[in-house]
DNA sequence: TTAATTCTATTTGTATTACAATTAGATTAA
DNA sequence: TTAATCTAATTGTAATACAAATAGAATTAA
């Protein structure tokens, strides 16, 4: 019925299912501000009546929203935009290449040297010192328990170029190489905690190149550590 | 009615909407090789029978993995797994930050010069001379109508690498770049000519940080003029 | 009054059924 | 052989009904 209207205007140009043109006209009201993230979304029923589609339909978008963890549903409550990017299809895209650690080790590598080039540019003391302590913890730490700082170490510099994309990026990356740190026996600490210093050394004097090249020497021992 | 049956199995352990699950599932059947990227599904009804879900459950886990780059749906033909990693729900994410021009161009430079570095390792003849013509023809480009080749050769670069998660995210990434270079008026032919040039001989001799330093040179660059 | 409990109505979650639209492949005609 | 047509399989859309969960209101107990 009220798909007549809309098909004078598009039907020439589109090509799309109902469900894809739904799901555009949800993000729309995200990129057009009329919404913001964490606000709550009409019920299904209003929007259905709304864009003039039926129930399924108007589920197959937001399930794919949801899947892209552009909105979150909850059973009774309702319909909210995510508050940031999320990581959620990442981290599904990396289950797929789950057995190529290569290419999951590679992408990590590529991604944290352009980051650690940003971090020096604007690194400020408060980073800065939570990234002492993280060396600090590893320090103290005691048999090889300290991949939790480990990870701390690099997940703060992650943070500190403050960028979403390279956020929502760089954070499935990570956790996928916790899990290939995991299996990997002789651990080297000390090693581990000295290459961190040189890059703090170099993200305290804001030298980009520098960083990058502590950087690249880290990841490369943890890559041929890792891929033998 | 087969749902007990699973209920019996998992009911404890999950939280998920059956959709979610079924996603899974058919996930599963690429991680554990029963199908491989190209590979038909089975048809709607015969998946719900098999996994005894209703259709609309089944079609949102399709659409969700749809959206995801996953799998492709064709009226009438059928659902195939895709052959190689999507950069579908990247393109989504990255619309949702279109306004954020720095976050972009971020993004791009710190994966570009993750990449550069691991191209000047794996560099070959073909891919250095594929990287060669793209300056050729640019040098040759009338006007400013070089662009296409400028783009062409960040993408052998990335292509390179032999990468399916940096290719995937990259892809993007350099789309929207391309948008947001249309709208900067002056372009420096000389200058981005100049800066490939550094670029491609710091591969040909496979030197990573040279390579890396002459990417950094033209992406702070290209950084510059964008963002005034 | 306050806190705990129960209830209710709203919203999402799932199922069933029916039909429409598309088109690959088979069939037929030129 | 080629082109046009037809058919049947598969996805696309709709309408409807009920189930499940739970936020918030209403109630009760302390």
């Amino acid at each position: 019925m009220k798909k007549d209207a809309l098909d004078l205007i598009s039907s020439q140009v589109v090509r799309k299912t109902l469900a894809q043109q739904v799901e555009e006209q949800i993000i729309d009201l995200l990129i057009s501000n009329k919404l913001k993230p964490g606000d709550k979304l009409p019920p299904e029923m209003e929007l259905m009546e709304l864009l003039g589609v039926s129930r399924p339909v108007m589920r197959e978008a937001m399930t794919s929203l949801e899947s892209l963890g552009i909105v979150k549903r909850k059973t009774r409550d309702g319909t909210y935009f995510t508050e940031s990017i999320s990581n959620k299809p990442f981290s599904t895209m990396l289950s797929l290449v789950s057995d190529n650690i290569e290419a999951i080790v590679e992408a990590r590598t590529s991604l944290e040297l352009g980051l650690v080039t940003y971090a020096a540019e604007k690194m400020t003391a408060e980073t800065l010192e939570a990234l002492n302590d993280t060396i600090i913890q590893m320090e103290n730490s005691v048999d090889n328990e300290y991949g939790e700082h480990d990870l701390m170490f690099h997940r703060i510099i992650a943070l500190s170029v403050n960028n979403p994309v390279l956020q929502g990026m760089i954070d499935s990356l990570l956790l996928s190489h916790v899990k290939i740190n995991a299996q990997i026996k002789y651990r080297e600490k000390e090693k581990t905690i000295k290459h961190h210093k040189a890059i703090y050394e170099a993200l305290k004097e804001k030298k980009p190149q520098a960083a990058f090249q502590a950087m690249y020497n880290h990841l490369k021992f943890v890559e041929r550590k890792v891929l033998e």
